[in-house]
DNA sequence: TTGCTCCTCACGTCACGTGAGGTGGC
DNA sequence: TTGCTCCTCACGTCACGTGAGGTGGC
């Protein structure tokens, strides 16, 4: 693959990804792929993967880049598990791209076992397609549910959760619903970005109202 | 007031904020207080008004500094409405700062109306106590709210968003409900801090389901 | 041949943090 | 007198972004 390649896969999960990122994060040291003759980056499978690995660790961990490099040389010298995967068929990966991950590959991506994955989807958390593809963000979170199961949240109790979410997209729905209806091309991409921005803000009020009051629980 | 004054005044609302942090506020020309003979910096109520209107900027619209600068330029040269307060009596600022800001204040703070802010108190989305105060983080809260109005979204349609935060509250609750009932004082500490991490994990849960929803609605 | 993609290299930027070395206030 | 707070100034850091100027691929 391309370097424009990469972006384009990398895009849905990953809005933020740039090119001078991705040039960073080679400069850094976290990623090498191969050149061509004239000097054509090559990322293979396993580059896409380990830069899937980095981009999750900074967004769901908030770790700096100094410490996620630390981790890949760790799991490179073979003393953790394989968190990193290694390349797989061309071919499966790249039926996979416009699908989602599949639930093996949610559980790899966030390095959590396979049970948490099918725990989620029993306790109705995480929705696989009828062909057993996720949401790219379910690898956010499996890695946020088991960062909870580590102190003694399991899945049942998230259901609340789960289904208040629910309910505040059905609330963005109905908002931007006039607009999806219309004809106008422009009205309808004007609903997309309006129902983004509503999530956006009905969420940070719902954080802010759970940072005040665990904040007040012990004082 | 002194620096470390306007520190720990600042750090329940804004805890990232450091010593480091205002002296760049003031070297990138946001914050000018006046200087002792010797050279202490002296923060005057307008002074520290100044900086949490520039820490909620930064905050809660992410604005960078450049921009926050050029606002704060307009409302000093008398082109927009006062959002910046006036210095008022010291007694009375005083005794506000442990008990949190009064309704005016918030919306003052919040540069949102005081009907704005009756509405949330009626429908239970601010709790202020008996004596009239409410909790510092009410102003992003109004904020938040505010821009939500713009889109049509009421009040009465946040119930629900509120009864769901304060549902998950109650869980973290539970969760550290053993740790904080122990005498030991680390105890007790550290169930203060895991509240603290659990309520942030499962807010970020939440916002991961709800942005995964919202991005599903217009695809 | 012609866009388009990709390359390097140098420099810029944004928002601070760190530490040395020194002075002020109670 | 003695900690403690505060000061400046220079430099470092983290994670990129922005061009200029040039080459490769279909």
């Amino acid at each position: 693959m391309r370097i424009s390649d990469v972006l384009r896969e990398l895009h849905d999960e990953f809005p933020s990804v740039s090119h001078s990122k991705l040039r960073f994060l080679e400069e850094q040291g976290l990623i090498e792929p191969v050149r061509t003759a004239a000097g054509y980056r090559q990322y293979s499978r396993a580059d896409v993967e380990r830069l899937r690995f980095v981009l999750t660790q900074q967004r769901d961990h908030y770790l700096p880049l100094r410490v996620i490099r630390e981790r890949l040389d760790e799991l490179d010298s073979g003393r953790g598990a394989p968190a990193v995967p290694a390349p797989r068929a061309v071919g499966a990966a790249r039926a996979q791209a416009p699908q989602g991950p599949t639930l093996d590959e949610v559980a790899e991506r966030g390095a959590v076992s396979r049970e948490l994955v099918d725990d989620l989807v029993t306790a109705g958390l995480l929705r696989p397609t009828s062909a057993g593809r996720l949401d790219p963000r379910s690898v956010e979170v499996v890695t946020l549910a088991a960062s909870l199961a580590e102190h003694g949240v399991e899945a049942r109790h998230l259901r609340s959760l789960r289904s208040s979410a629910d309910r505040h997209v059905d609330l963005v729905d109905q908002i931007v619903a006039p607009l999806r209806s219309q004809q106008a091309v422009s009205a309808r991409a004007h609903a997309g970005a309006l129902a983004v921005d509503l999530g956006e803000l009905l969420a940070r009020l719902h954080t802010t109202w759970v940072r005040a009051g665990v904040s007040d629980l012990a004082p």
